[in-house]
DNA sequence: TATGAATGAGGCTTCATTCAT
DNA sequence: AATGAATGAAGCCTCATTCAT
């Protein structure tokens, strides 16, 4: 056992290193218990600085429950960042867009369960957020490329948009993660094993890949 | 003094008729709210008795939210075996299956939003019930039927598994419910529109069928 | 030093008696340090009940004061009521009056306060009141009757007016209590003490008299 | 983060006028909000400067409600000093005394509600201020110049005295201002209006007069 | 002289729950 | 079977004030 005592030396006079401090165990409180389950004084005293710090930096509880949840989105938009497809041909560029965003859904479970608390409220904090609008740019633009150049190569199906397929895409990967526990209790299975998750993942590759492509016989 | 009171008619004497209307009043609110964003004054004061009768009944608030959920499993139960599929082949039956299923989600958003907040509790209450168990055999024998009729008629790819395709299945359905708010605000665009709710449909089961099916050229 | 217990025997069940011991305890609170001096955890530990119900009966702090103004000022109307002038002539009825009011705000300084401070609100806590649009009905009836006999008997100058001549003898009354404190400090002089009381009771009854009556020579 | 930045253009450097920007802002925010009302946050945040400066230059919430109130007691008794009445006449003097005060009071309700709120607080803090003991000798001087010349003419009441007619001009200028709130709302009558302004200054001069003057028949 | 960052103490309020009848 | 009155514990938040530079 440490003794309970924070190192109150290094991190003062450094407010970025603070509000990010706060903003990481805030995450990952509201992701466990939703925002009326989290605990502001759970939340501070995992923190490096006491609890009035919170409500200096971000004014309430739904402030900061606001700015974990944009913190989250932007953490997630930069990973996604990492993924470069310049070379891949389509049908190669979609199996690893769509893998890779399965593993992304899949490594990011708190991300997953603060969306599924988002919705919950039916998006009302997101909806107050400027910060999230600049990101459907960005996660839809590889996705739009590879279907461009799939169609004009008559690989997919003429008919395939990039926004519908995205929602695919996420539906599967979402699922995935957001409803593991239900599942898992109603059919006794635990999809979260790594060899259920890479038949899962085939599984969902396989099954887009099929419903895009023309020539799948 | 904080609750108003009702004109109590002659609901009394019916402990039946008042836990179904307790129930159905708290699947609501914690629908709408979560399981701490709920309030059992909220809850009470909706109801046709009194605050009192909710600890009478259901003993605490983690109780009440169990059985609440628990009844709401059942309805759904219930609705799902209005769905019979005696004459139909097995491509047919399919279609008939998912669009069912899709829909049946799409009718019943409280029962959503309850299954998405007990994965957000990691299916803890769920995990207590004796009731759910009894769900698995009937969700998916039907399934399970066409799979193995539509593999017989060299329909289906063999290695189709009814467990994951209804997986997929529930990963559309419910994801098209679950994350309306958040998917209207990063893209803009209000996929529960009925037109949209449609094409999504047509969308989901063409992709499946085509996944499952041998010729789908 | 008595032992720190409360008899809470019986009271309880008798939310009458509790609300009354809550509020004349409360106006004493908001007299005696305002507003937003007044501290509920006070109030609540001079009460006879707990502090859960302050806002189990008034909802929230500035409820309790409304409440609690509206109390003292029907307290005030109720003692009011005591003065009868039915046989008194025109100008000794309106010196009997004048000693009324001018002796009922002296022994009133709590209810003065809370006025002040009040005023200090602008008023803003009054204004929502319904209570209180019911007093201005019985607060100068008594006067009106007083000027209207007085005016026809030639007594009183014809250009009486109730309402105004109730100003007067308002501000009198209510600065002789209101402004005691700086009063004092500034002119070196104890107003409060009953000679000096007395005296001044004298000047605003000859002072008003003398203006409003025709033969004052 | 919590109190927005000003353009702090060269305001600096100036302790004098910093000093008095803070004082004019603190009365506005203590007469509008009382001592426990007022937030030392809000005064900071309408002032040039910055919160650590209120603490700089006044130590305390209380030293600077305390200079405050000083500041405003020593603007109304320099604007007193304007008044010349030299020339006049007894009855002219007094007239023209009353109607300035009134008027005087009626242009600082700022100063009015500081009074108000000392009072509340029992003068607690003019007490300990060495500064008002110096005002006392010039805010009764005139008057007592003018009762003097006034008995000796014979045309007061040879019984009048300054220090209790200074009382009763206050007592009416200061309720007009202090109690126009609970007036208004108790009797439907808004007395701030222009033309009721006039006619309660007509009042009061004419009421005191006649009951001052000897021959007022 | 000046300031952004930081804070302990204490304020108001709400929660699920139980009591007494 | 039913209820209005009552409550302790704990929640969120704000206050005047000080620190480190």
């Amino acid at each position: 056992m440490e003794e309970k005592q924070k190192s109150r030396t290094k991190w003062k006079q450094d407010p970025q290193a603070v509000q990010h401090d706060i903003l990481r165990i805030a995450r990952g409180e509201f992701a466990a218990n939703g925002l009326s389950g989290a605990r502001m004084d759970e939340i501070a005293s995992k923190t490096k600085t006491s609890k009035r710090m919170l409500y200096y930096y971000f004014g309430d509880k739904e402030g900061l429950y606001r700015r974990a949840l944009e913190a989250a989105y932007d953490d997630v938009r930069k990973g996604e960042e990492a993924l470069h497809l310049e070379g891949a041909s389509p049908d190669e560029g979609l199996r690893r867009l769509i893998e890779f965003t399965f593993d992304h859904h899949s490594a990011n479970p708190e991300f997953i369960r603060l969306v599924m608390i988002e919705n919950v409220h039916n998006g009302a904090y997101l909806k107050e957020s400027e910060v999230i609008r600049s990101l459907n740019v960005s996660a839809i633009a590889k996705l739009e490329n590879i279907c461009k150049r799939g169609i004009a190569q008559n690989l997919f199906r003429p008919d395939t948009k990039a926004l519908y397929l995205h929602w695919q895409i996420s539906a599967y990967s979402f699922f995935n993660v957001s409803n593991r526990a239900t599942f898992a209790l109603i059919f006794s299975i635990d999809l979260s094993q790594m060899t259920e998750q890479s038949k899962l993942r085939d599984l969902v590759v396989d099954s887009l890949l099929r419903s895009v492509l023309i020539n799948n016989g």
